[in-house]
DNA sequence: TGAAATGTTGGGGCG
DNA sequence: ACGCCCCAACATTTC
């Protein structure tokens, strides 16, 4: 039996398992890996293996997204882990196959008696890891998952009744009494020459090319986003500079206020437990920049626990009756919004920069959610979809968390009338124009008291910036005023159910 | 992690 | 001087 914490250097009173497989999946480093640590606690050697899994990866190319920035993003890092291991007389051992095949066939080739890796609470992934488990069992190997990339995950933190948070405030509270009490250090593993068995020359090989996968290059390395483990850090020391005016400055899409970590959180590629000690360590000596960027971590991981409490919002709303909205869903509006040509200049900036770089600034993703769920009537999931093909760091619990919150029928959401104005946002958060006109040159030239709102702009103005709407930008594709008017008419449905709800009891 | 509608107040123009 | 009106500016309520 296996001692629950034991500690690598502590008398060898345990006995190991002379090999185990340390299977990557959205922990793609080899420093305070948990999976990693926790395989070098009960093996004496161990094996690491990546798998371009054909269930995930098939599918986008049947859908004809075979250029896709997270599949370069992915084969970069473990590009540089194999270098790491390598250089230690090892290799990363990559299969192109489907995981559940791959995993059980690599551990008995090996003869592992094991195979650790980073606990994933997506029901996709539960339900691939359970049949993995199942096909390793068979064979008389363990199967161990162990919490990588959340601090706290699903019973963790819980209410005083034993029930999951559903409101994001008090589950903070609770998580930063349980962080003080406990809190998640970086695990000081480092891997060694030693730690690593020989591979056969049959596993030696070279790591395949994105081509050899079916995937196209992207634009990713002319964005110039740092990549791998490495790049992780130099953002992670960048951001260590800014992190006291994080509060002041994150809500302006046109300054550099965010971490640009998401992506890097995603893949794993810096730690959580190094952000979290960061983040903590600067909030205690005073830093509200640290505090509020603290929040934006603990969202992650309330929103983590949500989805394993709450598997169903993947279909639909967190809140059911909010199934019951008709929207409109109009195709054509939807490829407008899609394109960045609403002709509400901070919308289609903001779509832009997705579409081009992979990422869009938090404010923006909420701006743009609110423009698609309660200016055009389009159901929340058609742009959660958007999202999950086109961001770097789409991550299933968090996007769906967030477009809930828009669309107001997710858990602790904002209200259903609650409508951001997309010109107030514009003026209030892009006040100079600059992010406009970083994503949408054709109205670069107008100042800063047309460009929000270019349809109000004087004929002379518009020409003098060489605008003509309808031909170089496109007219507002809605009115707001009415658009509005109508979404409260559309969520009236929620009113009724639940004044009828409340009069019940 | 709103915005619009409605209500209130107080200063200034003006007869 | 005074009352009246207008309307910012701010506060409160409503969606």
């Amino acid at each position: 039996m296996l001692p629950s914490a034991p500690d690598r250097s502590a008398p060898a009173a345990v006995q190991k398992m002379p090999l185990g497989l340390v299977w990557l999946r959205r922990d793609l480093r080899l420093h305070d890996n948990a999976a990693l640590h926790t395989a070098l606690q009960h093996c004496h050697k161990v094996v690491l293996v990546f798998v371009f899994d054909r269930d995930i990866l098939d599918p986008l190319l049947r859908r004809g997204l075979q250029a896709d920035r997270r599949v370069e993003f992915i084969h970069a890092a473990i590009t540089e882990m194999d270098a790491a291991l390598r250089a230690l007389g090892s290799a990363l051992v990559v299969r192109h196959a489907r995981a559940v095949d791959a995993i059980p066939d690599l551990a008995a080739e090996l003869g592992a008696q094991a195979v650790f890796c980073g606990r994933d609470d997506e029901p996709a992934a539960r339900s691939r890891d359970a049949t993995v488990e199942a096909a390793l069992q068979r064979d008389g190997r363990h199967f161990r998952t162990v919490k990588e990339h959340m601090i706290f995950e699903r019973d963790e933190v819980l209410t005083g009744q034993g029930t999951p948070y559903a409101v994001f405030t008090p589950y903070r509270t609770a998580w930063q009494a349980r962080y003080a009490a406990q809190p998640q250090l970086p695990h000081a593993t480092r891997l060694q020459a030693a730690d690593l068995a020989a591979l056969p020359d049959s596993l030696q090989q070279p790591l395949p090319g994105l081509d050899e996968l079916g995937f196209a290059p992207t634009n990713l390395r002319t964005l110039k986003l740092p990549l791998g483990a490495a790049g992780g850090q130099e953002l992670v020391d960048a951001f260590t500079q800014r992190i006291d005016s994080y509060d002041q400055t994150r809500d302006f899409p046109a300054r550099k206020g965010p971490s640009y970590l998401s992506v890097h959180l995603r893949f794993g590629t810096v730690s959580i437990r190094a952000l979290v000690a960061l983040a903590w360590a600067r909030m205690q000596a005073g830093s509200s920049g640290a505090r509020v960027w603290l929040s934006e971590l603990v969202w992650r991981d309330f929103y983590f626990q949500i989805l394993y409490h709450h598997p169903h919002v993947v279909q639909g709303a967190f809140k059911p009756v909010y199934d019951r909205i008709q929207w409109r869903n109009d195709p054509g509006q939807f490829a407008l919004w899609c394109a960045g040509q609403t002709g509400y200049p901070l919308v289609d900036a903001a779509m832009r920069q997705i579409n081009q770089t992979g990422y869009m600034h938090n404010r923006l993703r909420m701006v743009v959610a609110s423009f698609l769920t309660k200016d055009l009537g389009i159901d929340w999931r058609w742009g959660e979809q958007y999202f999950a093909d086109h961001l770097n760091d789409f991550d299933l619990a968090a996007n769906n968390g967030g477009w809930q919150w828009a669309a107001s029928s997710g858990c602790d959401a904002q209200p259903y009338f609650r409508i951001f104005n997309p010109v107030a946002q514009s003026e209030k958060f892009d006040p100079s124009g600059e992010f406009i006109r970083r994503y949408v040159p054709e109205l670069a030239r107008l100042s800063p008291q047309d460009i929000h709102a270019p349809w109000t702009a004087s004929a002379q103005a518009l020409r003098a910036a060489g605008v003509e709407l309808g031909k170089s930008y496109p007219a507002p594709m809605v009115r707001h005023d009415l658009a509005r008017a109508e979404t409260l008419e559309r969520y009236a449905v929620v009113k009724a159910a639940s004044e009828q709800g409340s009069a019940r009891t």
